[in-house]
RNA sequence: CGGGGCGUAGCGCAGUGGUAGCGCACCUGCCUUGGGAGCAGGGGGUCGGAGGUUCAAGUCCUCUCGCCCCGACCA
């Protein structure tokens, strides 16, 4: 491509909108263009970028046995409520009617869509394992899209299904994909770490995010420094050290006047945040319900909502605090809630405390000396705690420690559950109905384009690996009228196209320092620059996007030399 | 959904009830060519939309739409 010719527009300021360094850049270095919120063109030099993308994960996806087929972006409610995600999912799912009248989703996932593809086209063992993979735009109506294209409301996902006969055949499948990811990730240059996972509303037994390490990632990554233990904060097992719980052994009341936090209430009785012990109220599945948790701890909803087993939980209101229990929020405790009809759930951390500060149930009032079994008893106890750094793991023991990190691929163990709702079944070797057993796996693959620029950028701009650059070679003549060079330029650009590598020659009439920084706004790992003072002697500068220094090479060896490097940054990191 | 903020040229912004502006970008010409040059000239606006107050509204009032930020873990 001839720069000259291409719709590519930098802008030298920065949009108001943008904070996080990819979505800055991407609006800088002409790639994306807002259409609306989370809505977003890719332009030319960010289409070429996803381009690349999806070709290493078909690639990949290929390699590994998965077939590429294509689904629908619209999807009828039907199949939705067959496995009662039409009520599920929510305000998430974008709908619409068509002109009958007949209600559609915007396709958030396709789970459903799959599987009723495969219950209609595979009716027997033979036909089986199949995985099956598409690269499409999906759309979530997300609560708030932000960063750019990070979360959009509109994005690329490559989503994947295998379909096996049984559990085993199904780890397989899902080990494989896992491998598949991880292929993918190293080719794509990421510095990542896969993590254990929830699996939230998708669901499935077991399941594993592809987290890029970035300190602007907006998920937590709880990891071992001594094993390979690593977990989404929103998974991660809380082994945390015993301290505190010394609040008296008798119990008493005391005047706590407009005390509602822990650390005014620790400084009012002159004890220790992890002497004390808060209640949080939940409506757990329509059910009134108390979590304790030490008071220098916070809770994992995500977690306490797993061991309630309930599908729904939310914080409960002020007023539904203080209907229930009498006290405004900040002094309800445990003591004397069983009579209320309120279930009870306490964290390991509160469980093997001796005493411990709570909330009175009156207004400006706690309780000291509060004991487990003599003062309140509780339903249930569990790990209900968010884990932090300087816990231990619970794999080896060792301390775990806590990183940001970019949610870029998740696979799942789904099992039976959706074959078992939709009744998609097969009949096996003696002739026997049975469901499909099922794995999902996604990739959000305009997510990737942002997360690489988190993790490769400098002051100046992006810094590509060469894999998904969208072009790996920048040829610049410092001046189009100084005709040797310029020709020179013209003849080398044609050489390298034709040997396969992706240049653009910026043919611009315009001075070398605008050529340059946009040269490294838009980050092509390979800058040729050909000007009088090194071309007069037969000399043309070579540099690297991401080192500081060029080389000067030979006029006649710089073909090979860009070829060669060019080579080697696609495929060094291809298995 | 709650709170806050912003909508004026493609982008970033100024604008005192009385002629709609600046920088960048864009177009023409000259000049320049190793890190976002210089000079001269030029095009581009229903001031987000609707209603209202006023002799007069970008500016004041009401409604509305859009966008951005923060929060939705406080016990």
């Amino acid at each position: 491509m001839r720069w000259s010719n291409a719709l590519i527009n930098t802008v030298r300021e920065t949009p108001k909108e943008a904070e996080t360094i990819s979505h800055r850049l991407m609006i800088r270095a002409g790639m994306i263009l807002k259409v609306g919120s989370g809505i977003y063109d890719f332009l030319p030099l960010g289409w070429r970028v996803i381009k690349k993308i999806t070709n290493i994960i078909r690639e990949e996806m290929d390699a590994s046995g998965a077939q590429e087929l294509l689904m629908p972006v619209l999807s009828p409610s039907e199949l939705w409520q067959e496995t009662g995600r039409w009520q599920l999912y929510g305000k998430e799912m974008m709908r619409l009617k068509d002109r009958h009248d007949k209600e559609w989703g915007l396709g958030p996932t396709h789970e459903e869509v799959i599987t009723d593809i495969v219950r209609r086209q595979i009716n027997s063992y033979k036909q089986l394992p199949v995985n099956l993979y598409q690269i499409q735009i999906k759309f979530r109506d997300e609560i708030r899209p932000r960063f750019g294209i990070m979360r959009a409301r509109e994005f690329m996902m490559k989503d994947a299904y295998s379909f096996d006969r049984d559990e085993e055949g199904a780890l397989k499948s899902y080990n494989n994909m896992f491998e598949a990811y991880k292929r993918i990730c190293r080719r794509i240059g990421f510095n990542y770490r896969p993590v254990e996972a929830d699996s939230g509303a998708i669901g499935g037994s077991s399941s594993a995010e592809f987290m890029v390490l970035a300190d602007t990632g907006e998920e937590t990554i709880i990891y071992c420094g001594k094993c390979e233990y690593a977990a989404n904060v929103e998974k991660a097992a809380a082994i945390v050290e015993a301290k505190g719980g010394n609040a008296g052994e008798e119990l008493q009341k005391v005047h706590t006047p407009d005390i509602r936090t822990v650390e005014e209430l620790a400084a009012f009785v002159k004890m220790a945040p992890e002497d004390t012990a808060k209640t949080i109220f939940y409506i757990a599945d329509n059910k009134f319900t108390a979590a304790m948790m030490r008071g220098d701890r916070e809770i994992n909803e995500i977690k306490l909502k797993n061991a309630l087993g309930a599908p729904e939980i939310r914080l409960a209101s002020a007023e539904e605090i203080k209907e229930k229990t009498g006290a405004p929020v900040g002094f309800a405790g445990p003591v004397g809630i069983k009579d209320k009809g309120i279930k009870l759930v306490i964290d390991n951390t509160v469980a093997v405390m001796p005493s411990m500060v709570c909330g009175g149930n009156e207004k400006d009032y706690h309780y000291t000396g509060v004991k487990r079994g003599r003062d309140f008893e509780e339903d249930m106890t569990a790990d209900i705690a968010r884990a932090e750094e300087g816990d231990s793991c619970p794999k080896c023991g060792g301390k775990v420690k806590a990183q940001k990190g970019i949610e870029v691929g998740h696979v799942f163990y789904l099992g039976d559950k959706y074959s078992k709702a939709m009744n998609a079944v097969f009949l096996d070797e003696q002739g026997k109905t049975k469901e499909f057993v099922m794995g999902c796996y996604g990739i959000g693959v305009t997510r990737i384009a942002a997360a690489s620029i988190e993790q490769n950028h400098d002051e100046n701009g992006i810094i590509w690996p060469m894999a998904i650059a969208p072009y790996e070679a920048a040829v610049v003549p410092v001046s189009i009228k100084y005709k040797e060079g310029y020709d020179y330029c013209v003849e080398l650009y044609e050489k390298l196209k034709a040997a396969g590598v992706d240049v653009i020659l910026d043919d611009r009439d315009i001075s070398p320092g605008v050529k340059f920084k946009d040269a490294d706004l838009v980050g092509f790992p390979l800058r040729v620059v050909v000007g009088e003072k090194n071309f007069k002697d037969g000399r043309v500068e070579v540099k690297m996007r991401k080192e500081k220094d060029f080389q000067l090479l030979d006029k006649d060896a710089v073909f090979e030399r860009v070829r060669e490097i060019v080579e080697e940054g696609k495929n060094k990191l291809k298995s």
